[in-house]
DNA sequence: TGGATTGATGCCGCCGGGGCATAACCAGTT
DNA sequence: AACTGGTTATGCCCCGGCGGCATCAATCCA
């Protein structure tokens, strides 16, 4: 039984004359006739019945051309939704990201994802940076946000967005646009450090903002959640260095101050993985990227001096 | 596209595996390796990934998988279906029949019908025996009952039951079964005869019942509908000549005396009918035909000396 | 009755699909 | 490191199934 026979059949039954439907199928009137003859032998029902010179369906000729007809149509909906998965329009995605993500690139590309493909339902999922690399590579997770270079071999990643950090420290703080010169105003200041662990490249980073002006900071608090982090500052309980852009958002009572060093935001996912929505998802992200205020200190300020009046 | 092609991916999606595929499905494992790779080319889909040692499925690869198990189950279902039409184990028929053979053999006919091929939906037309024919010749009925041999060419026929013609009479006629002789008897007697018209062949040979007595009966009714001309009887309008089968099932105060002429029941049918359903329907009705009291009148004078206590 | 049109059949050529051998590649194992 | 067993892909060749051409048998129409 091979689909051949079938469109065949199909064809005689809507001409019920083997040689117009023949030139239709653009083969000889011959070749119809034992199309015709190998499916009904295939079958074992005879499908027409023709005396030299009138053809007609029989019951279960009638009954199969009906059926045909949406059985068709169901593989031709199964090819397009193939295509439309493997053109990465249709499928799922799961993003993982730290709470940071939410204040920069991410809502953008989301939205912007999603207007391109609507087909795809995107879920995410908020993960510490620690567990982020090893949820991807548990298929927990399809793509994900750090500020970390993964070290992985098989995880690719390219950097979305960098950004400088900014000193964070409530509004009443003594410290303000017009008094601030640099981080070395805050040896005696008591920090909320992320919790991350010496060995990753974001402590690193960030460390190494205090040690060009020859201090490490008192850790008071430790927290990977940027909004308990923001929290604990707004209780006067510490200072903070975050990525600039979690000021965006936040309507509290903090004040953000540039700071001349700046950190990365990484888009990382399965090397080669097959789910071609990931490709799309990258290239959305790489375009919300280059849209993406080039130089945010100039803005930043701007936002700043707003929240400042 | 060829469902050749769909059913190695399908093996090659369950196996995961080339080689293995391939014995399945009773080809060489180059040959596989073809298939998939022109039903990928045809449908412009990547169906696998594959690295020269690992075969796992796409994202369209696997939605296709999915889907083509209940398409390949419906196709199968679908010829399953085509071959009970083809053996008339499922379908239509619709059957006409004068109000008199609901009496005789179509009710046994129906119950044997029904039991060997339930998937068969029957619906019954009472019918005038005039109109029969036509309906049968505009494919508004498949089979019919009359007591008429058709004379188009185009229908084809078999006798059913013979039975012996009867005089029916109320129950207070002053014949009854010790005085009557022969029809001899009814020369002043009144009538309700069918109104047929005169060619018709039963009504020649129900006239022709009182011409070996050297007379025509007196017409005061004319009906073609047998519940009628029972009623009209026990009302003391007239006597009638019926089929004997007229009797069981009347619990009229009515008596049948038994006549020695008999009259045939015949099946009809378009010839060459192309519904496999109607051929079984009269293999059906030809087995209780067989099987039907041989002698009938021995019983129906059983069932008159019963009615008549 | 002869021409036209229908589907079926005999015959033959061809080309597409399959088999075989082999390549290219990879993962363990010795 | 080299070997071994196993993976899929590719080159080459051959064969059988499928289609085309010519024809037949039957039917319809003028």
């Amino acid at each position: 039984m091979e689909l051949r026979l079938l469109r065949a059949f199909r064809q005689v039954a809507t001409d019920l004359n083997y040689s117009r439907a023949a030139e239709k199928l653009f083969v000889a009137q011959p070749a119809l006739s034992r199309q015709i003859q190998s499916l009904e032998d295939a079958m074992g029902v005879r499908l027409f019945d023709r005396d030299k010179r009138t053809v007609r369906l029989t019951a279960a000729g009638a009954y199969l051309n009906e059926q045909l007809g949406s059985w068709f149509d169901t593989l031709d909906h199964l090819t397009e939704q193939a295509q439309r998965i493997h053109n990465g329009d249709l499928g799922d995605l799961r993003i993982g990201h730290p709470g940071s993500a939410l204040y920069s690139v991410l809502p953008d590309a989301l939205a912007d994802f999603s207007r391109l493909y609507p087909g795809v339902v995107t879920s995410l999922r908020e993960v510490n940076e620690v567990e982020l690399q090893e949820a991807l590579l548990q298929q927990k997770i399809d793509v994900g946000f750090v500020r970390e270079l993964p070290q992985d071999p098989r995880l690719s990643s390219r950097m979305v967005l960098e950004e400088p950090f900014s000193l964070v420290l409530p509004r009443n703080h003594w410290l303000n646009p017009s008094t601030f010169t640099s981080l070395a105003q805050c040896h005696d200041e008591p920090f909320i450090l992320p919790a991350l662990g010496k060995s990753i490249t974001y402590t690193r980073q960030l460390l190494s903002l205090f040690a060009t002006h020859g201090y490490t900071p008192k850790a008071r608090y430790e927290s990977n959640y940027g909004a308990t982090i923001l929290r604990l500052v707004e209780k006067g309980l510490g200072l903070a260095v975050l990525p600039i852009s979690y000021q965006s958002g936040t309507s509290l009572n903090l004040r953000f101050l540039i700071l001349p060093n700046s950190t990365q935001l990484y888009l990382i996912w399965r090397m080669n993985d097959p789910n071609p929505v990931v490709n799309n998802f990258l290239a959305v992200c790489e375009q919300v990227a280059a849209d993406w205020p080039v130089k945010p200190p100039e803005l930043s300020t701007e936002r700043d001096r707003f929240s400042t009046e």
